[in-house]
DNA sequence: ATACATGCAAACAATTTGCATATTA
DNA sequence: TAATATGCAAATTGTTTGCATGTAT
């Protein structure tokens, strides 16, 4: 799913088009990963001043209902994503800036006979982490950090 | 990790014996599974009817600090049982009773280079359904109404 | 014009905290 | 008694809802 087609969805559906819902699905074709409705309201209130967590709330909830983002929580928090209707998989979440990676590996293809009594209904795999670019972008601050708390000083780029 | 080492634990810590958290972590002993505050709230309320949330909060926090027990979240709700100190492993989880069958596959053992950029630092994969216990209630219930509705703890000892 | 979308404020639920009191060692 | 535990009430955080208004079709 991406905006595109989120657009079209939601017109065939008879929802209205409207420039809130539009730059929030916006952020999601851009960021390619989970945002939370904190995010989103610290996205958009730049172009929205006023713009209102039930807002913000209402469209998440709307557009999980019309299977436009999946849900998740990491931390108490619901967190977005838009929902990949191809296949069953799992993601990669890096938890500095939420980006995600899909991985086709599911363990559930492997535990068959785990426990025959059981009756297994549903799972969550999900592995936490940083992508390369996070990284690098850490590994540079606490270089930069360093040399602010250190008395010897050489010029930064 | 069970009631008796906790209770050790605590003690060799200085922290003082309280009937409550004697209860709380006995309850822990007898469910052998997940339970969230609200769980032990009413469990307890029948021995203590003033018993706050803020008690069961703290000493929650308390023993997960201490590491006698392990927090999961589900549903938005922080759950908690007893830490396992032994080896990795992971969870079958009972949406109707919080049990939780201990299983030794971990799927990050076969997934050493799923992306090479990204750096994991944790991951969670937990399986969720019904115990066969469960299933077998839940048929009864079917037949009768269903009027039975405990966390189903059997009276001490 | 009418149905849907939004903002406001207030309600909620889960959890946390400050402070006075009660309890354990 | 001295340190810790608890209860009360109030604060916090994330999320939801009722209602009046605003806006897209």
């Amino acid at each position: 799913m991406n905006k595109r087609e989120a657009m079209v969805l939601l017109k065939n559906k008879g929802y209205k088009h409207t420039d809130k819902r539009e730059d929030i699905l916006d952020l999601f074709d851009r960021k390619n990963g989970y945002l939370s409705a904190k995010d989103i309201q610290s996205e958009l209130k730049g172009d929205y001043p006023g713009i209102s967590f039930d807002t913000i709330y209402r469209n998440l909830s709307l557009f999980q209902d019309l299977m436009i983002l999946e849900e998740t929580e990491l931390d108490g928090e619901k967190i977005y994503q838009f929902h990949c209707t191809e296949h069953h998989h799992h993601h990669l979440i890096c938890l500095r800036c939420g980006k995600t990676r899909t991985i086709d590996v599911c363990p559930m293809q492997d535990l068959s006979q785990i426990d025959p009594e059981f009756q297994v209904t549903g799972h969550k795999f999900e592995i936490y982490g940083y992508c390369k670019s996070c990284r690098d972008k850490m590994a540079k601050e606490k270089f930069e950090g360093g040399i602010h708390d250190s008395i010897t000083v050489s010029p930064s780029t």
